[in-house]
DNA sequence: ACAATACCAGACAGATCGGTATAGTTAGCA
DNA sequence: TGCTAACTATACCGATCTGTCTGGTATTGT
């Protein structure tokens, strides 16, 4: 017990964490059924109930595993040693190759507040996720996070993020790059 | 037949607009059902699908219904013979002030297209509205809506209701605002 | 070897989904 | 007056939803 988990088990836990991943985004939280996260997975059901209290539970656990990747991603992205235009450039660039990729499919997070509002778990990850960005642009720029040059960085990040969902137009994000890059 | 309309049928209908409108934002699209939209407009179930062909007819029409909102109340908010800060700061203030008021649930579009990533025809009542948008900004800033600083101004009101859903912060919105004034 | 534990496959339950059908009521109009 | 058409209310349909339960298998540590 303790911090011993199986082989067996953390596979069963990893292949649902990576479906219920790859089905929320493409096709949505509310359009995806417990069964086919579980066919996906090629994981019996009963194991996602032994991972997992719920599908509100596993839908929080894949947003805390998105918020992780998004950390990590970011941090591999960065050269804390670069100019400061440089490191925003890294950031909004990889979110446009993404775009033209066609496997982009908007902020997990925001689409999960659409989806859920009520739902106080996912809001509350929602908000750590926008802390952890702002954090993040707040050590490139080299100020406070709550200053008022991370603020317009936040909002063109967001605005980037947006705008390439819906629109699905990398030309909008390489603007918002251009105009993040003039910022700092 | 043709353009005649009876004052009930006009009155049901407008009823279930209404409902939709109101629940699909409190609530979202998905976790609505139609029982719920129909109990809460006053309506039978039947006058539903006399008006709509589905469910996914409604979501349409209430788009619909919300972008010739949006162009109303942003005409109505708009003194073409004002200032241009002026006038994008009337755009952007009108936007906090429901944020503050707690009225407020995001952009019914990306809303809509996050709830229903397949559904093409919410998708091009989605982009038609972004068109219309763009197309309002242009006139403000007296310039082609493909311009680099339309673009910019549509981004920066991209984000200013991303930040106001997700982060329910009024004070971005001002931020972006600032930002846009500051531009034209 | 053996108990514990995760695993798989799938039936099952109760609720709710979108949508249809039935049956009776109301209002406008020739 | 009597036809038409839209309304209301509600029962019903098959499908799907989340979640539980049974029952058998494979792996693990001791």
């Amino acid at each position: 017990m303790g911090s011993t988990t199986t082989a067996a088990t953390r596979s069963a836990r990893e292949r649902l964490l990576a479906s219920a991943a790859q089905l929320f985004q493409e096709r949505g939280i509310n359009a995806t059924g417990i069964d086919l996260v579980v066919r996906n997975a090629g994981v019996a059901k009963a194991s996602l109930y032994n991972n997992f209290a719920s599908k509100e539970a596993l839908v929080v656990a894949y947003l805390e595993q998105e918020l992780d990747g998004w950390v990590q991603h970011s941090r591999s992205l960065d050269d804390p040693f670069g100019a400061r235009p440089e490191r925003v450039a890294a950031l909004f660039e990889a979110l446009a190759v993404s775009v033209e990729s066609h496997t982009f499919h908007g902020c997990p997070f925001t689409n999960a507040v659409i989806e859920l509002p009520e739902c106080v778990s996912v809001r509350r990850v929602a908000e750590h996720y926008r802390e952890v960005v702002r954090a993040h642009l707040a050590s490139i720029a080299g100020e406070d996070p709550t200053s008022t040059l991370v603020s317009r960085l936040f909002l063109l990040y967001d605005a980037a993020i947006t705008a390439a969902k819906v629109g699905r137009d990398a030309g909008l994000v390489r603007q918002a790059s251009t105009m993040a890059q003039e910022l700092v």
